[in-house]
DNA sequence: AATGAATGAGATTTCATTCAT
DNA sequence: GATGAATGAAATCTCATTCAT
């Protein structure tokens, strides 16, 4: 990642991986965009899929920073489910393109997707993790903490997105409160604040 | 879509579009599934986009009906909710394939993405007058009913769409109960049952 | 020639194939235009070549009809240039899309090509007697007879097709005496009255 | 038109394109003929449609260098009549291809077909000015200009075709002054020499 | 390290023709 | 006589990848 050259072939990729999707984004398109030739890319990368996946992998990672190094020990489990919708919300409204690449190319059957789910399914763990500490901590009821964590993802995700199609200026961080209420309340939080 | 061969085709596009997505899809796969010339499908349908929106708008019509035709006017705001989950795990249990075509499908730049959205903006805006309704009856106090609605069938069909890629022969009406508590949770359901 | 059907066939592809070329045509519009089933027209023409080839057929046997028609035994040799180049006119003015087809389609090496100039040739042929008569009896004195028949042909025909694409409403028999004037010029005709 | 591949392509292509006319002729030829892959063929020209627009640029291009380049400011009228006629006939024998191509192509409604005509009007547009230039001088005493330029010009390509398609190695050079006695009588010349 | 011309497999689409009704 | 659904060969065009420089 260190070369110039590697950092401008993935802003490039990023850009056009998430304006086309995987399969219509085209090399040529990501070269002209980069302003390098198209072997540049092939000696840094060995194939379209393989800057593909290496693209989500960085986003992903970037995602998981972001959210949860906002947590820190002192936050009760609802102050840090409040700041887990915040920080996907601020993370989905800065990285639009990584929100849209993540969920779209979530769903299938081919290595790459299967790469993102596992990739997907750790991040919904560490969200887990918080709902049990909450319901050990007696905060909150819910019983299944694994639906009550890809819900709280899956809520959050979709609702950015369809806002992000619907207007593309939104400041997604503006529905965080309505969010965080429409979450807790699902998770039985004790004392809504 | 009265003719036999139209009905193969349908049947084979549902197939390999959920398998394969739309970019990856061939017209070849298809019609060898359909057992079909490729020329027939052709005469059938304009193109591959065209043969993928009538699927898709098929399959969205058929969501529509599956899960708002068993709301009965008997029904307080909390029954509908509750039915409305179910009826829409049991849709993406026995209907698979849609469930991934219309999730995947949905969020793109092209005209077949925002005909998509259109359809899906249709859908959750149905749920969203069910909430509204709760709202007045003053049996849900959540503020913003967009929000809960897009909360909703983000939550579920997430939910569902991750269970299902771990496990294949999940039933996911198994799920209700549990996707019924924190939705009603979300919602601020006054008594919950 | 004496069914219905195969007038309204008749009638259709002289409309599409003038308008496409043979290649652009096809058989679904020149159906669609004569208002009958595709299968009708090869129940009448054996193939799209062969409906062509009756077509064009047809065609010359026209203009050969309404060009050497209104020639009589009492003109003299530029009497009958004059009028041959008035009927040409005339005949490109009334079935301007012949006029096309014919030029189109005559120079390549097809069978259908080699037919169509056999056609063009037996025209011109005709032409080159009038010349030949004018020769004879002294009011022309070009050496050539048969260069000067494919002059006036050529001259008449481009000039011709040049003014029905540049001005669709054209009454090509206006141009008449300035072309009659140029091709007697050409055989040198003893009084140019 | 530099690159050696370029140079291979563009001479397989006139060689198809006239051989098949533009519809009929396919890359898969072309690319054969050429002796590269049928992508190369793309990598250079953007589609079957800007190769053969790119072709017959060049074509005419020739043509009107060719013919025009002879033609210098101590000749008269007449001369410049003789040799535009004597240069076109050599054009068309040593370029056939271009000549049956640029003949053929011309009539139509397609964006191609009018660029064709654009470029044949600018060509005949010279023609017109000798014209005028010897009916100023009082040599030619023609009425008018234009249609004795289209007549012209096609009286003499339409013989060229014919008789380049009647016996496929004519010299048509050796027909120049037949045509030449022909044209400059439409013209009525002054003094025929 | 970087380039970009060249490749060829594979995709969508068209359309003349056939044939069972 | 007439129909139109079905066919499949063939066409244009795309694009990830390679490789000589």
């Amino acid at each position: 990642m260190a070369s110039v050259k590697t950092r401008l072939i993935f802003r490039a990729a990023v850009d056009v991986f998430s304006e086309r999707g995987f399969e219509k984004a085209t090399m040529d398109e990501i070269a002209a965009k980069a302003r390098v030739a198209k072997g540049t890319i092939y000696y840094h990368f060995k194939s379209k899929e393989e800057l593909f996946v290496f693209l989500v992998e960085q986003g992903t990672e970037l995602l998981h920073e972001n959210v949860l190094s906002h947590l820190t020990e002192e936050m009760d489990a609802q102050e840090k489910i409040r700041e887990i919708i915040r920080a996907q919300l601020a993370f989905f409204t800065a990285y639009r393109d990584f929100c849209i690449i993540i969920l779209r190319e979530t769903w299938g059957d081919e290595a790459r997707h299967r790469e993102f789910r596992r990739m997907l399914v750790h991040y919904v763990h560490s969200i887990r993790q918080v709902i049990e500490q909450g319901i050990e901590e007696q905060v909150f009821s819910v019983e299944n903490a694994e639906i009550a964590a890809w819900s709280l993802f899956g809520s959050t995700s979709i609702t950015a997105l369809h806002h992000l199609f619907a207007d593309k200026t939104v400041d997604l961080v503006a529905l965080a409160p309505a969010m965080q209420e429409i979450a807790l309340g699902g998770l039985h939080a004790k004392e809504i604040t």
